[in-house]
DNA sequence: CATGTTTTTTGACGCACATCAAACCCAATT
DNA sequence: AATTGGGTTTGATGTGCGTCAAAAAACATG
């Protein structure tokens, strides 16, 4: 999986590679920052507002949601992470529970040193590869996400995000037909550009046809085949 | 502007960097394309189909069109570059013209020599490091386009697409009230997830209002300022 | 200029999804 | 057990945008 520089087993998160063409006075305050919050909790946001950084996280436990924010005040989520996956090209919020543990809700940002970006890539040229890899494959799933938004309609959607999600289970070990959703009905429909009623009743007519049993967050994929063909045809 | 590492004038497109994250056979496979195809015109790809590489190419003169395609053949814009700026994160197409000159008629992909990954950022640090901010950027742009495929309304989406048209002619010292369409309806539309028909009455709403001017693929916007607000509050 | 083709505009209509509202479920608290 | 509150489901109603269709404009070609 990924190969991090530095991690800490009471951490959730492992420091990978930053920062990303910082300046020097923009290194200084996220120095302070970071000396300023040590642990960060349910609701709690990694860098409030404005101090948005490119630093790059290997998450080790947990499930995390990025997102953006509109000048009035609308948000979207744009993105969902899981234990293995890479966060932190934007502004990264947490607030999501972890389905698993509790690991999230006083966990402690791992204190590293800070490195700089060409000491690093000097070092460790195969890192700075990994890097890019890691960068392109997040603008290809933001274009597929794009595609979604796009041109799905709405049980179209959350059959392609159903399968993602046991896509991404799988790839891990963990079973791809049953698990838990680690986020709210409300970012579901912010991710996929919905409301949070048109997903529940999108839930609801599959359970309905048998496709997937629901229970509050706790989903089993009963028929994977028709919930395939459900993401080119809802109807 | 963006710093090239090779340019040549008789072609709109420089090589700037390349290849990113490719192997050994990807690297012949690209080459080989390279030398079957030195020059490209409205409506070819650059790179058809599966031949999708990682290759960065900065814009030396017309527009191009990024884009997606889905398995069942639903196709969807996810960009539009301009000169000046970089292309080739994905699959790169370009089916447009250049609103002031000829060049995509019949213009020729520069010739250069391959370099890898490595030799170059061992030669030029700086270039690398400006890889990082060109990529990171475009991932900024594609989520500030999820916002607003998932949370806007189609004259909001119209206007905001407008407005970041007119900021990037300003940007290169060219008019920002007064400028060609180099893109179709269809492809704005593809862009913006709206149909064609939305896109133009949206135009027509907004002339009728008096914010804008539009004649076939020429716009005027009249009120800079009420096409602004027109982003937050179509109605 | 006449003619055919493509792109854009405009109108009428229907549906998918948003909106509004109320009921329900579940967990935490007293 | 009763209460409170957040999250979820379900129903009724409205509307924004897609769909279908045709006219108009822009563009291309002989």
């Amino acid at each position: 999986m990924l190969q991090s520089n530095s991690s800490c087993s009471t951490c959730n998160l492992a420091e990978l590679c930053l920062p990303v063409g910082l300046t020097e006075e923009e290194m200084q305050r996220l120095d302070e920052l970071r000396m300023q919050k040590h642990s960060f909790s349910r609701g709690d946001y990694l860098y409030r507002g404005g101090d948005k950084f490119r630093a790059l996280f290997a998450i080790n436990r947990g499930s995390f949601k990025t997102r953006i924010l509109h000048e009035d005040g609308r948000e979207q989520v744009t993105g969902f992470q899981m234990g293995g996956e890479i966060i932190g090209l934007d502004a990264i919020s947490t607030d999501m529970h972890d389905g698993e543990a509790v690991a999230l809700e006083s966990s402690v940002v791992c204190e590293l040193p800070f490195q700089r970006l060409e000491t690093l890539s000097r070092d460790i040229p195969s890192l700075q590869r990994h890097l890019h890899k890691i960068m392109s494959r997040e603008i290809v799933r933001d274009q597929g996400i794009m595609l979604l938004l796009g041109s799905m309609r709405a049980e179209e959607r959350v059959a392609a995000f159903l399968l993602t999600l046991s896509q991404r289970y799988a790839a891990r070990g963990l079973s791809p037909t049953q698990f838990q959703l680690s986020m709210s009905r409300q970012d579901i429909g912010s991710y996929l550009g919905l409301k949070i009623e048109t997903v529940s009743r999108a839930f609801s007519h599959f359970q309905d046809k048998g496709i997937i049993a629901v229970r509050a967050r706790s989903i089993e994929i009963t028929d994977l085949a028709r919930l395939q063909t459900s993401v080119n045809s809802s109807c």
